[in-house]
DNA sequence: GCTACTTTCTATACATGTATAAAAACTCGC
DNA sequence: GCGAGTTTTTATACATGTATAGAAAGTAGC
């Protein structure tokens, strides 16, 4: 992995770089840009930077990473930071559902989006908005950080879920596992499900991010 | 694809299978349960039920819809029906967590867990807990669909996340990046995140599934 | 028994991520 | 300029999921 350049500018020890890290990512990024994040392989991505494959693993740790140093990279470019409504409240909705949005607009983050949290440089000044408005709504900074995870947990799950659902709905031949399951239904043992039924495919359609969030944020400053 | 065996009790057609999906997901099972999920590849697993790798794909469709099978098959043996609080509320939160607990006694689930809804028909009973209760609490079915919705995100959320981040802590050599990017933060620009610095990973290991969980359950409640 | 048809199984091949070992291209001390 | 040390790059190899083509093993009609 390369130095971080040090105070000492000695001149570099070894075999000179021929690519950079840098390098690395922006073709990584044009390459899912111009044909989506299946076509981004390391074979490819080496023969664009002019390498070979192995290469590539001087620079990023595994596929994987390079990933994350793409969603970092979006994150950085798409990110947008809102001017932050006086109502505190107001300020950690606000920014939850920023972070949402910009991942909503990036599909190809959800194998990423397992990654811990999202710790992006660029995504703190999101995470200190929530906090911070959490504690001036009068929780305990411990508190704070455990609504924010909360948040975190319901965004995530939001993401990932609907893009898998968008993925299914992607190879559609086949009837869905849950379109059977519900064919199947019996009223007697599951009446609300039964009465619902019909409704479901509709109902889990729609965007409904902003008010579960309202939901668990008011829920989370109402425990207090 | 196997017939669903209809009516008709017609000798069967075609070359008489050597396996049977159940074998197929037993077998898995029993290589998941010896040694992890790692290990199970479809060329393993065709060795172990005494058949080639292709041959599989005749009653699985992918490794992906293996893997949704074996999670359902778990369902099935270790999602045990609690008995259901009186209050509404209270069902809410018991059956939520039952499906919590479930789920995070089986690590290997995670890269399953981007499936859709949790539609395995042993599930079904608890979503039937869930959505009821909320109606009991004076919701409209449809917004208690989006109700269960949301508590879905949420939980698969948490598990997803805690999951990657335990996965992390395995290859632990390395810092992570939350410990790099906490060590260089600037408490002027981000006083709150500065704050709990030092406390952050601590915070963000305890469990608190349950006080989110109920934080969101209010919130849906309140907001009706 | 023979042909047509259906289903299941086998053999082979390929793309992919990445481990490993060695080669290449430098700087440094001498 | 030469050997030692360091870093980057290359070549090769392997495990894995799965596509494709065709062989195998049965039934049904004749």
């Amino acid at each position: 992995m390369p130095q971080p350049s040090s105070s000492a500018p000695r001149k570099a020890l070894g075999r000179p770089p021929r690519i950079s890290r840098e390098e690395v990512i922006a073709t990584a990024r044009r390459i899912v840009d111009a044909d989506g994040v299946d076509r981004l392989t390391m074979r490819r991505l080496a023969a664009e930077v002019g390498s070979t494959p192995m290469a590539l693993y001087h620079h990023v740790r595994n596929k994987e990473e390079l990933l994350v140093l793409l969603l970092d990279d979006y994150a950085a470019r798409t990110l947008h930071r809102p001017e932050p409504p006086a109502e505190p409240r107001e300020r950690v909705v606000v920014a939850a559902a920023a972070i949402h949005e910009a991942l909503a607009g990036c599909p190809w983050i959800v194998e990423v989006l397992t990654a811990d949290d999202l710790m992006s440089a660029s995504a703190l000044w999101f995470v200190e908005q929530i906090v911070d408005g959490l504690v001036a709504c009068g929780l305990s900074p411990e508190r704070a950080v455990h609504g924010y995870r909360a948040i975190w947990y319901y965004t995530a799950g939001e993401i990932v879920v609907r893009a898998a659902a968008a993925r299914r709905r992607a190879d559609a031949d086949r009837p869905t596992y849950r379109e059977q399951v519900f064919a199947g239904l019996d009223p007697d043992e599951l009446p609300r499900l039964a009465e619902v039924a019909d409704r479901w495919a509709p109902l889990t359609a729609e965007d409904t991010y902003r008010d579960g969030l309202r939901a668990l944020v008011d829920g989370l400053l109402a425990a207090r």
